[in-house]
DNA sequence: CGCTGACCCTGACGGC
DNA sequence: TGCCGTCAGGGTCAGC
């Protein structure tokens, strides 16, 4: 379900309900997540006071006093705040009962999401070797001209790698790839320097716009607050095989690539 | 080291 | 109505 722009409106809605409210009680009802869930986590996170949430690629972290809860959604994840007492639905794995009536509420049927206590999120392994965040400045056209050399990997498998930059799913790669005319075929180490600096601003102009949307609404999707979102209105090639270009009307093309489903107009995109 | 494909799990949907 | 195959927004791992 969720790429950096579906994240990072979870992450407002959550920041609004949850900052320095602290941490009451909480329900495991299923912990059979990608990691299972740590036995003790209620007795860890039971008195903490929710500092903060922040969101490092897709994934959040709620930062409390003595530490780090980590969340990641998976492909099927999703958090909600409800009234405490709310009854829960069928794969509500997990709530996070807050002082002030509002409770955290984990939602995962595929389980390949994560929930876990850490000292730092940071140092935390599965953070430790991500790469830069796609909206900051450290992400721009030389590093990844410089991390593309020698690669014959897809362009597409390799901008979904979050080693080289967080947060990039399925939906915004083909997407990003569109707006920047690269075929998601073309093998990542012989784009030119130009052509670089079009997919980075592609990137970092179809995630910006997908957060101001509020993210995209396929199937389930919503904020915290219960809201869709709406930038599936906008998408170009994404889920439109067979229909015609928004741009140039020829036939937009589907085919596999790394076990993902790619959309490319063959004109457009070279 | 880099690349490919299998795998983790449940649910929705289309064809028959 | 039900059964079956296919697909789904994520990530890890083994094997070559």
């Amino acid at each position: 379900m969720p790429e950096l722009p579906e994240v990072e409106t979870t992450r407002l809605a959550m920041k609004h309900y949850v900052q320095s409210r602290r941490i009451e009680q909480v329900i495991v009802r299923d912990g059979r997540l990608r990691y299972p869930i740590a036995q003790d986590l209620p007795a860890v996170l039971r008195g903490e006071c929710i500092d903060d949430v922040q969101r490092r690629g897709k994934y959040l972290v709620f930062s409390c006093r003595s530490g780090d809860l980590l969340v990641h959604l998976g492909m099927s994840g999703s958090l909600r705040v409800a009234p405490r007492g709310t009854a829960p639905s069928k794969h509500d794995h997990v709530d996070i009962e807050l002082d002030g009536g509002h409770c955290i509420r984990y939602r995962d049927p595929r389980r390949f999401g994560l929930v876990l206590w850490t000292p730092r999120a940071a140092d935390h392994e599965l953070l430790r070797d991500l790469g830069p965040e796609p909206l900051e400045g450290d992400f721009n056209a030389g590093y990844l001209a410089d991390r593309a050399r020698g690669r014959k990997t897809s362009i597409k498998s390799f901008v979904m790698d979050s080693r080289i930059v967080v947060g990039v799913g399925n939906i915004y790669a083909n997407e990003a790839l569109f707006l920047a005319g690269i075929r998601p075929t073309c093998a990542a180490g012989r784009i030119t320097k130009i052509r670089h600096q079009h997919l980075v601003r592609a990137i970092k102009d179809v995630l910006r716009d997908a957060v101001t949307a509020g993210g995209t609404t396929l199937r389930d999707f919503a904020s915290g607050t219960g809201q869709p979102g709406y930038f599936q209105q906008k998408l170009h090639v994404y889920g439109r095989a067979g229909q015609p270009c928004l741009i140039c009307k020829a036939e937009i093309k589907s085919r596999r690539l790394g076990q993902r489903s790619t959309y490319y107009c063959p004109l457009c995109q070279r």
